[in-house]
DNA sequence: CTATGTGCAAAGGATTTGCGATAGC
DNA sequence: GCTATCGCAAATCCTTTGCACATAG
């Protein structure tokens, strides 16, 4: 049977948080902010809620380069940018043309079901960051 | 000053057995592997070469959904389809029509260098079985 | 000969879980 | 009031590291 979700405050101050971020912040970003605004709140209970929120569809997890999952707070399907530098994970709006979703037949027999681009490069600061360097050696 | 790369057995073998595997395995898959040929391997061996002939070039370290990463034997760009039902990541083969690098330009300022496609679906294996259990029912 | 690599055991980082207490609905 | 959720601490899973010994070039 269903599980009732709960609104908790917990819930909604996570899920506010998450909204604010035009990045994809880690589990333990968002504790970071969440805790500014909840300071008795445990990491396991962001967690909790983030696994919660996204089996729900209400958000989604991301898997992307770098050591810890990333939370999104819009779970419909797009695609993003990864910085080879600093991890920060960003939105990026690109046209894919028509044909890549069925074009694939070649797959060992795979039902395809969609997919995800995944771009990754340098974020803006990085590469200031980065030239900077160079011009000061 | 470079390392110098010596082709000790373990890595040999190691690099031979991934070399094996059409689909990309995670390290304690290959560990399990290459256990077979050398019994008193070490787990910390298979993840220090993993790291070492990726950070070389020679394979590549692959982040795609579940727990652990996988490697591929061949680092050169292409793209890779994961079961969701059993979490096996092959290769997959997809026509990218060329604009698909070139096009994003509302990018919050990233410099791009590339992308990967992700498709995701059921590998054949999976939709037999989840076919079977529904007839079943 | 000597720097690089190995096995073992222990540490580390990310995420999950058990449990008794708390609080939505 | 019932049950989902919380905070805490401990557990778990994946990966990395320190160290004394071994070995490729």
């Amino acid at each position: 049977m269903l599980k009732l979700l709960r609104m908790t405050h917990q819930r909604e101050v996570i899920l506010h948080e998450l909204r604010l971020c035009s990045h994809h912040p880690t589990a333990d970003d968002l504790y970071d902010r969440v805790k500014t605004r909840l300071p008795r709140i445990s990491l396991a209970t962001v967690y909790r809620n983030l696994e919660i929120l996204s089996q729900a569809g209400l958000i989604k997890k991301l898997t992307i380069d770098g050591r810890q999952k990333r939370f999104d707070w819009d779970p419909t399907p797009h695609n993003h940018i990864f910085c080879m530098n600093c991890q920060r994970v960003d939105d990026i709006t690109c046209e894919v043309p028509e044909p890549l979703v069925a074009v694939p037949e070649q797959t060992t027999g795979y039902c395809i079901l969609g997919c995800r681009i995944n771009f990754f490069g340098l974020c803006m600061h990085c590469q200031e960051y980065i030239s900077n360097k160079e011009k000061g050696e």
